[in-house]
DNA sequence: CGGTTTTGACCCGCGC
DNA sequence: GCGCGGGTCAAAACCG
């Protein structure tokens, strides 16, 4: 359970990104952005939101080369999955300009996990599959980790479709007055049992388990990921300031290398990858 | 038999 | 107000 945490840590994610999106509230990520507003910081992501509303949701997305991918495939059993649970696929669909498909896949662990995934390939690289994790801060993270073939599969369609992966995670910023809290959900409650309280620890939980996923892939660049149209600016360059609270996300997820960068879309570019 | 994948259609939100 | 794009759902088929 843990080992995801260590495995992420040692993965070392060059490129981080959270994403926090609120249907309802206008919860910023108010981490810092030096330059955007708060308020608007990160409004322009938008979230699969059901049409039944929409729930704060928080996005990660990882980069992955697909040759990371593979390899941990070719391992197969000694290497953990590309991620440690089940997802299924429901959908899949051609986004316009790029030349690949973006997948949609469901977490299957568990009846209750509303994680998703979304898998594509990136426009810019091809040779990076993007992963967008999506996970409402309502909900536990994804059961457990079940090393199902389906879980293969899904890699391994994601590979095949989109080289380029994302990872988001959904997080409440905020306990919304109208929403209880998360329901302790049998076979995730394990972990979430004390994240019931803290918003924080919550979070890190769920990143916790986005970090699991994402340590499945040794290679693991986690991009955010701005809506192309984002800033409207002429591009999304921005560069996270650490904060504590990013600081205890990213535990989970990993330490940073020495350069925490940060994927950004340019209008027609593409995502950015700075390394140090 | 159960679960997953695939494909098409429908719905929603946003932009113009 | 209309159109476009994206995201999700549902039904059928396939695989283990």
């Amino acid at each position: 359970m843990d080992a995801g945490d260590s495995n992420f840590n040692k993965a070392g994610n060059p490129f981080v990104s959270e994403q926090q999106v609120d249907g309802n509230d206008n919860v910023s990520l108010e981490t810092g952005a030096e330059s955007p507003p708060p308020s608007t910081t990160f409004n322009d992501i938008k979230l699969p939101s059901p049409r039944k509303g929409r729930k704060p949701i928080q996005k990660r997305v990882v980069s992955v080369p697909i040759k990371d991918v593979d390899s941990s495939r070719v391992k197969g059993e000694s290497a953990p999955p590309s991620d440690s649970w089940a997802w299924r696929k429901y959908g899949q669909k051609p986004i316009k300009g790029s030349p690949y498909p973006r997948g949609y896949y469901r977490c299957s662990s568990s009846k209750v996990c509303p994680a998703r995934k979304q898998v594509e390939r990136s426009r810019v690289d091809p040779k990076m599959l993007v992963i967008t994790y999506s996970y409402e801060h309502n909900h536990p993270r994804p059961a457990s980790r079940s090393n199902t073939a389906a879980a293969k599969q899904a890699v391994a369609a994601a590979e095949a479709e989109t080289p380029t992966m994302t990872t988001t995670a959904a997080v409440k910023p905020e306990p919304s007055s109208s929403q209880p809290d998360t329901e302790p959900e049998s076979g995730s409650e394990e972990r979430f049992a004390d994240l019931k309280d803290d918003s924080i620890l919550k979070t890190r939980d769920e990143f916790g388990w986005l970090g699991e996923m994402e340590t499945t892939s040794s290679t693991v660049l986690e991009s955010q990921i701005f809506s192309e149209r984002d800033n409207g600016e002429g591009d999304v360059g921005m560069v996270f300031p650490m904060r504590e609270e990013d600081e205890l996300l990213f535990a989970d997820l990993g330490e940073l290398p020495e350069c925490s960068f940060v994927f950004r879309h340019q209008r027609k570019m593409g995502p950015q990858v700075g390394i140090c």
